[in-house]
DNA sequence: CTTTAGAATGGGAACGCTCCCAATATCTGA
DNA sequence: TCAGATATTGGGAGCGTTCCCATTCTAAAG
């Protein structure tokens, strides 16, 4: 009961011009302190500031934006369907770490999940939303119009994953080195047919983790045989089914592109009778919550993923604070870890 | 590239002045027309719609909130951590549902998720947020305070999930019911020794349930021993610690509130030699899309958590637009899945 | 043909803030 | 001691809406 009343006590002097008056100075030495104006008498701040807390007073962002400032508010845009947001750890990390660091930085976030398909109305929407300082982008497809869209308006945003065709800010991993370094690992031990399940076409990272597969077999001298390649749309059930597609050819380690797929290939592996990792070893992607204590525990590559959405929100604030010229990138490094599955 | 050049016309007539001019009249009948007031002829409304489309103007919900109106932002808070959000489906698909059934009915969403602990701030931020609409509430703890800080507000809330202490809008599932189609179900298939463990303490779902699981027990006649319910916090390692402090009291079915749970004790079941179902049967809750493929498939009692969500806008949004004096409350039915595990 | 109720429309004021410029207070050095 | 900076402060204007009241127009009634 006691919160109740100071939530009341917020009611109590809520718009500058009424702190003003307590404080005894002017609406506009109260807006300098809240907006950290440094032109302003030390005692004074001290006095603003103190009539400001013990009034629990919030600027009303309406206005605020309005008169042309922030809102603080960040918008969340993650353009995927349910069936992975809920099959796949990586998003459920991502959402939590963008919203907490938002938190931390006094920041609100708004939230737009999959659409079955952007239509105008969407990115309208998402575009003209005038409550939004920054937009944070992530798992697009090729060609997605929101970042042309986002590039060409004036709102700052950034890129979970990187983006092809246009110079953006973003954060990601080297997904290229990611794939080198699972593929050679399962070289090392010995493997001869290394087949891999891609995640979703049309997208970076389905990509850059192919070609580091390719790269990394033809680099040791190993032909690809297309028939190690199948797709999985980064969902288990797309996992098991393109292993049932691979392992006709005999493969005898396969690099899975998300963890959720490395446990369908291993639920069909299984079923076939088949000893991982003694037969045929496996490498999932993501260090999902469950990959330790899956039997057998999950080889697996660890995105830092809350290391990416923490960032993501810094780097949006750094633009929005800042208005650099140059675009800012910044590329993460992943680990191996090593368990049972291979 | 058409998209693009849609967004960029966006900004040519953004203001309702502007819309004003274009079609021949005042602020105040554009202002009309897109509020759906009455008193507009007919002709002029249609004129003013065109030129509002041709534009895609949307209103300034900035300026809008200031001049009284509503801003169309929807707030979702979900007050728990890391470790349960991205391990029970519930909340993915929760948050999806929500914010799909949002955007169907032109609302944004803005979001909150489970800082380690309410403070003073936080709860002031959600309140003193000019820009929301109205709050959907999930999953809380007894006593929360933003209960009694939203329902001394005047911000219109819904609960997903009921609260004892006071008179508010929710939506729900009966969870007394459902735990007595689950024993009742493992009594009928011959189950003796019974044993449930239970999620989050101060929880009312948590208490529902046990409450069903005593009350369908004691009327069947068999006494409730205590031995046989522990504490699992709804997460899998929870599932598996509680599942080990029972197993030595000799069970042969156990409830498990939530499908991670259940997951949970099955592998430590399993780990000690018991079949499951044949030794010890298993009932889980939630119906999560593993539920199905996993091996044994789990028997399980079916939320409708988009349902759940979706009907929470649809009480919001009337609540926000309606005003009604009394609070609304709408209970959904769960059914039993019979699958493998029991 | 005049009157009048009602339909349709227009425009001022206000919402709470930031920005900008002007005004005042304080300090510096010769 | 005084001009000229410099530090601090105050208040008007304006952001794009909605609300409310006033005004204009229309058509029916007398």
């Amino acid at each position: 009961m006691q919160k109740w009343e100071r939530s009341q006590k917020v009611a109590d002097l809520s718009t500058i011009e009424e702190i003003a008056k307590e404080a005894g100075v002017s609406r506009s030495t109260v807006s300098r302190v809240i907006n950290n104006d440094p032109n302003v008498n030390e005692q004074t701040r001290e006095r603003v500031l103190e009539v400001v807390n013990s009034n629990n007073y919030v600027p009303n962002r309406a206005a605020r934006k309005l008169a042309g400032g922030r809102t603080g508010v960040i918008g969340l845009v993650i353009p995927i369907g349910v069936s992975r947001l809920f099959v796949e750890p990586f998003f459920p990390i991502l959402i939590q770490s963008v919203t907490n660091r938002c938190n931390q930085v006094n920041r609100s976030v708004m939230f737009w999940l999959g659409e079955p398909e952007y239509e105008r109305r969407s990115i309208t929407q998402i575009l003209s939303n005038d409550l939004l300082d920054g937009v944070i982008v992530s798992s697009l497809k090729d060609q997605d119009p929101i970042v042309a869209a986002l590039h060409h308006s004036q709102i700052p945003f950034v890129l979970i994953g990187r983006y092809r065709d246009l110079p953006v800010n973003f954060v990601d991993i080297d997904n290229e080195k990611c794939a080198q370094v699972a593929v050679n690992y399962l070289l090392q031990t010995g493997r001869k047919r290394i087949a891999t399940i891609t995640g979703v076409a049309d997208t970076m990272v389905s990509r850059e983790r192919l070609d580091g597969y390719r790269a990394t077999l033809a680099k040791a001298g190993f032909a690809v045989d297309n028939n190690l390649i199948a797709e999985g749309g980064f969902v288990e059930e797309g996992g098991y089914a393109a292993m049932a597609k691979i392992f006709p050819h005999k493969p005898d380690a396969v690099f899975a592109t998300n963890d959720a797929m490395a446990v369908g290939a291993i639920r069909f592996l299984r079923e076939q009778g088949v000893r991982v990792p003694e037969d045929v070893g496996v490498v999932g992607f993501d260090d999902a919550p469950f990959a330790a204590s899956y039997k057998p525990a999950l080889t697996t590559i660890a995105q830092p993923i809350g290391e990416l959405g923490r960032r993501a929100v810094d780097m949006l604030v750094n633009v929005i604070e800042q208005q650099p010229n140059d675009v800012m990138n910044e590329i993460f490094a992943s680990d191996l870890i090593i368990r049972e599955s291979a």
